[in-house]
DNA sequence: GTCCGTGCAAAGGATTTGCATAATC
DNA sequence: GATTATGCAAATCCTTTGCACGGAC
């Protein structure tokens, strides 16, 4: 479970860093910022400092674990690495955020680069809307 | 030419807001910081406060005239809305953004949000990685 | 026991805002 | 001349950092 993915990384296992963790991977939404994380923390009488959130946040983040994302929002927000590739839909609304993920428009994306030149290291695209539960 | 910009959108004419509209058409890069924004008037001595420069990009924004960035930097960047929706490659190196289209994307991109009642208003592609020139 | 992690509070950078002055129409 | 814009400095928001203490191995 949860300690190995620590271990794996060569991070000490620590209570504020497995609590972050569980909440990255609790049901429901897959998309946090550091301000959720510290109110979840805090609703279950975990109380943790923001600092630390941040920088275990940071350390995931170089050790692969987690992406972050910087929506339109001023703040970022984070959510576990599971490995597939995936991009966004972000309703204005209500701030969910919906996962999808299209095998042509990656290629159309590399064959760009290709043709030009880029050696692209990453990439994202979100698309910003109302979803349908909005409307 | 610039004044009817203003005018067009219902803002008065005034010298920092022809000012910025100079900087963000000027010839070179099209994409500025709003510190970018601060130098350049600067350096030609002419002074303007940033308070302003914030003030008009998002007045500007809000009209339709600048398109505004969040790239992975902490920072906004701002373009010259011209009409024809692109997307960007920014080389992490040089910070160089290069405008793209593809046609095909945005198709699939179209059919995806439809195919799941998603009311889409805007959408940000985004490629990240290293330039030809700084290879 | 050593070393790394955490909490706290203060610092930092980007952006916004309140208020008095100055400019546009 | 009335109304809106600007400059300045202070405030705000998110995030980072310094330092002394506490916890993991």
């Amino acid at each position: 479970m949860e300690k190995n993915d620590l271990k794996a990384v060569g991070l000490k296992i620590t209570t504020p860093r497995m609590r972050i963790l569980e909440v990255l991977s609790s049901s429901g939404d897959r998309h946090f910022s550091a301000e959720d994380i510290y109110q979840h923390l805090r609703d279950i009488d975990k109380d943790i400092s923001v600092a630390t959130i941040y920088r275990v946040l940071t350390q995931f983040e170089a050790a692969g674990l987690v992406i972050r994302h910087n929506f339109s929002e001023a703040y970022s927000v984070f959510e576990l690495n599971q490995g597939c590739h995936h991009d966004h839909l972000v309703c204005l609304q209500c701030r969910r955020v919906i996962e999808f993920h299209d095998p042509v428009i990656e290629e159309r994306q590399d064959a760009l680069t290709q043709r030009v030149g880029f050696k692209a290291t990453d990439h994202s695209l979100t698309i910003y809307g109302i979803c349908q539960d909005c409307q």
